[in-house]
DNA sequence: AATCGTCAGATTGTTGAACAATCGGCCGAA
DNA sequence: TTCGGCCGATTGTTCAACAATCTGACGATT
């Protein structure tokens, strides 16, 4: 047998495993290496097709290389970073036929989540999201519209109150922030969004369901029509 | 600089990022390790609230603990695993509020697929699960009864033709297996959706899309609350 | 000149051992 | 009984080493 305990015992750890959550922990080293990372890769200081090399950055963050191992098999898992057997790994690149992929599951999940509502906690959360980003936009803050932007597509999955939605949510909007530079660029870019936001807000906020949802289906077709042209082929 | 190339080089390492699933490659000795624990966790070798002890498991594989540790960096994004720090890793057990998550995330996933439709392959190879599913009946097969359902659910989530959603479905279906060791102890448990697979999947091949959509959502709604009876409290 | 093998350098994959930090449980004291 | 501290066991992390593999360049052959 490869375990080692099982039985009445399982039952006792079994409840640990369930409220790990709660417990307070100190993140690991591998972790602050990982949340390093992408805190580089969310700002644009590596780019999509950059390689990493393992030793350099041990060095560079003091840790093992090993360490530095274990934080890419956490952004490898979270499709951040490509692992090319014997050759490295590197910031991940998203192709044109990847953005119709990413767009698919935000149009399952977002769209999922809004129909179904949520508590007038949560629809305030999302009505907070669209006055964060009419602030951002009125301050000609356009990276603070970016992070608004992604904070209302947050708070409409966060309706569904569904822990695994929101990582995989999150995971998503990593994954596009770490290919949309370019886009960004175009200083106007998250401007056309806000009426959106606040159509789409509104009729949340008035219980129109499957119209919030419909706008919201057309508001992501339409993202993603933009961002193939600019991208893409 | 934590990078070591940049610019130009870039663009050539991009492209081969994107062609990474293409390339012939054997999986890691890590890879092997995760895989064989995936197996063992999937056919109830391994039970939740099980305690995996690094060393032993690297004896009994006849691999490095620091191997062994990357194994678990998978399963644990997977959520195959708990990572209690400090203290171990436990295979996971879903409480009962997870029971609720995990199907929240197949009604956003399932429905979404299904609403959309699929090209005709991907509708056949829906009814082919379904036809497997008989077959497993008339067979009195149960343990392939549950294969081919999942089958079913895998095929509907792949008429998206969306990776990220194939890979999000397994895995949820992987964790549900994890879980459902209990349930399936009854032998007639998967012999009631039999005809909902057929009705559904009836629906779907004459193109009643929305209609599809909602007889699944009614089952998937029907199976939580089977689960949650079951478990649960 | 173009193609192909070969070789050297660099990087990854994997191992083994070591040590500090932390945890769980046992034992003794109040 | 309960509290506090100690002990053994396990994890977290580092380091050093080696085999396997890739890259690029050099040179030989056609």
């Amino acid at each position: 047998m490869t375990t080692s305990n099982a039985g009445t015992r399982a039952q006792a750890t079994a409840q640990a495993a369930s409220a790990a959550r709660l417990r307070v922990t100190v993140p690991s080293v591998a972790d602050r290496v990982a949340a390093e990372l992408r805190l580089q890769l969310a700002e644009g200081v590596l780019l999509p097709g950059t390689r990493l090399t393992e030793s350099t950055i041990a060095e560079d963050l003091g840790v093992s290389r090993n360490t530095v191992r274990e934080a890419f098999a956490e952004l490898a898992a979270e499709r951040l970073v490509v692992r090319l057997p014997n050759r490295g790994i590197f910031v991940a690149s998203l192709g044109p036929g990847d953005i119709h992929d990413v767009y698919t599951v935000r149009r399952a999940v977002e769209v999922s989540a809004i129909r179904n509502g949520g508590t007038p906690e949560r629809v305030a959360a999302v009505r907070a999201a669209v006055e964060e980003g009419k602030a951002a936009a009125a301050a000609g803050d356009e990276e603070a519209l970016g992070t608004a932007n992604q904070h209302f597509h947050g708070a409409i999955v966060a309706l569904a109150e569904c822990r695994r939605l929101d990582t995989i949510m999150s995971q998503v909007l990593a994954e596009m922030r770490l290919f949309f530079h370019k886009a960004t660029l175009d200083a106007h870019f998250y401007r056309g969004y806000l009426d959106d936001n606040e159509e789409i807000c509104a009729a949340l906020e008035a219980g129109e369901l499957d119209r919030a949802g419909d706008l919201l289906l057309a508001y992501l077709d339409r993202s993603e029509a933009k961002q193939s042209a600019v991208h893409g082929e």
